[in-house]
DNA sequence: CGTTTCGAAAGACATTCTGTCTTGGAGGTG
DNA sequence: CACCTCCAAGACAGAATGTCTTTCGAAACG
């Protein structure tokens, strides 16, 4: 229901790093984090970017507690994911290999990263072997 | 110089994708590409992303040529770079092994895409392994 | 029970971004 | 000079974004 990828904003995305960060928490708490010594209208621009990520499925709100509280609906892998498809398909038709091969290629690696990386596909051929015998 | 990573939107996108595929040439002969049939004001909304674009430093224009000719000044790997390192940013305090994580372990790249991906790590390696040595 | 405080929801608002179009003028061509 | 193409600048509407105000209902408190 309602999987809508819509693009999160820069504001919006501040509450998901409190709400990962800190867990579930109300709107109060959320703005308190973001505007120290903010004042009413703190909270209500808070309370409308809560509104915007439940339209968008990012957040759940629990409407049982008398002050609501909200918790992310989303990791933040998810929201990589996204971006990265996004990048995919405005750049690469869909495909991925590109956006890796470019990684790899550049110095946006470092020499860890790497050794990560390697484990990770060795790990992946040993599943992929393990399908094909 | 002006080296400005902005934010390069959809109908720009488009005057890229014409560039990269049939190289420098005219406003008009790319309006003629993304609009066919289209008229003087078509011509006028290239003109302008064309303009914009030049700002952004992502084409070049040779102002000696009677219609004057645009071209790309970046490809499409830089864009992608641009974007990727704007995902890392924005979600992964500019880390990109997060993304590289995501995307091995989704179910994102086919077989041949982990091919092509292995061979890129171990030539990588070996390079490091020649420095080292 | 009346009031008073608080949070929720809706909407108003200014600003910016995006795609499109119009205008005015420069620079060749005949 | 008359003409025509092209370039540059700007006008424009619609959407997105971040912020703020207003309103309403519900809970807390006397």
């Amino acid at each position: 229901m309602g999987r809508t990828p819509q693009h999160v904003t820069d504001a919006e995305l501040a509450i998901l790093e409190v709400l990962w960060d800190h867990g579930e928490q109300p709107v109060r708490a959320i703005a308190d984090r973001l505007y120290p010594g903010g004042g009413a209208s703190e909270n209500a621009t808070v309370q409308k970017l809560c509104e915007r990520l439940l339209a968008k499925g990012c957040v759940e709100v629990d409407r049982a507690v008398r002050p609501r509280t909200y918790r992310a609906a989303v990791e933040r892998g998810d929201l990589i994911e996204r971006q990265l498809e996004s990048v995919a398909d405005r750049l690469c038709s869909g495909s991925f290999l590109p956006l890796i091969s470019r990684l790899v290629d550049g110095q946006k690696l470092t020499p860890e990263d790497i050794d990560s990386l390697r484990e990770q596909i060795e790990r992946l051929d040993q599943e992929r072997g393990d399908r094909d015998a």
